[in-house]
DNA sequence: CCAATAAATGAAACTCTTTTTCATTTACGT
DNA sequence: ACGTAAATGAAAAAGAGTTTCATTTATTGG
């Protein structure tokens, strides 16, 4: 996709181009799911010898550039997902960890306005994350309800 | 405080109202800042005997019955704060960890109307955090950055 | 292209958080 | 008070993330 922006980022910035950064990139590029360090390893180990170090350490690059972000999933785990520039929204399914980013609340200010003067507060940032089921996953919910009424075993 | 409210809360739903789960309660309603469970678990210590795997247990239990809310902290802690009853947004210290729940989003709902037209999305939940510095924090910022340039060790 | 060099990597050990297991203790209805 | 099921705590294990350090690799410029 866009993966020379991304490479010329890390270039201009200073770093080295190297091959776990890539294909980290590559990774997260190419998956419209939030993926977990773990899983990041994994795909990467199927295609070169990597170390799951490399993995945190190049995440934690790539989400200081502002090229991943990083969110808090349902249960506890801790994922990334590609950011797209700007400040946007993320959208995560329950179901299948599917994201989308949203953008365009033009609200936000004026509620960190109203927050700060009701507080006295100083706000430096947010974060909102919506967390739902994605159309497969309706799909599938719905199914299981069918599926389960009709259960002869 | 109103302690009694949530004694009464776990023995409706069937739950013992046992030592440690009354220490937590009053730690947790006592508190003005989000405490991780180490942190329950050594204010807890100084009472009375109570094991960690306790502490985890009541807040699992507690978050359950919509009695505490775990947020997820700047440095990637998470801790617990007492939740207001309805649905409450967050606002953290960055500094003290000091929170405030806020209310009175009219406007979510049709974000969310918004949301689940643009991406065919059904959405169950969401998380707003806002984190920032409280009032006492800024003013130690301030004082900070005058002392350093005041600084002659 | 090659060599020098500093940055980046990976293995291993380690830390910190959270969960599981299971024998013992405690709360609570009778 | 007693009996019983629920809850607890200690210990061990599992998981997530970090630190250390010797080795490898990317880059630069000769
Ligand atoms: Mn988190
Ligand atoms: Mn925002
Ligand atoms: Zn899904
Ligand atoms: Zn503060």
């Amino acid at each position: 996709m866009q993966i020379d922006q991304f490479t010329n980022q890390l270039r201009q910035n200073g770093y080295r181009l190297t091959k776990p950064r890539q294909a980290v990139l590559q990774i997260m590029i190419e998956s419209e799911r939030a993926l977990t360090p773990a899983e990041i390893y994994q795909e990467g180990s199927e295609h070169f010898r990597v170390g799951l170090v490399t993995i945190y350490r190049t995440l934690a690059l790539l989400e200081q550039l502002g090229i991943v972000r990083q969110v808090h999933l349902h249960d506890g785990e801790h994922a990334y997902v590609l950011a797209t520039p700007g400040h946007y929204h993320t959208l995560i399914c329950n179901g299948c960890g599917r994201f989308v980013e949203i953008a365009g609340l033009a609200e936000m200010p004026h509620l960190i306005a109203e927050v700060e003067a009701r507080t006295g507060f100083k706000v430096a940032e947010h974060r909102l994350e919506l967390y739902g089921l994605c159309p497969s996953c309706q799909q599938q919910a719905i199914q299981r309800q069918h599926g389960a009424s009709h259960d002869t075993t």
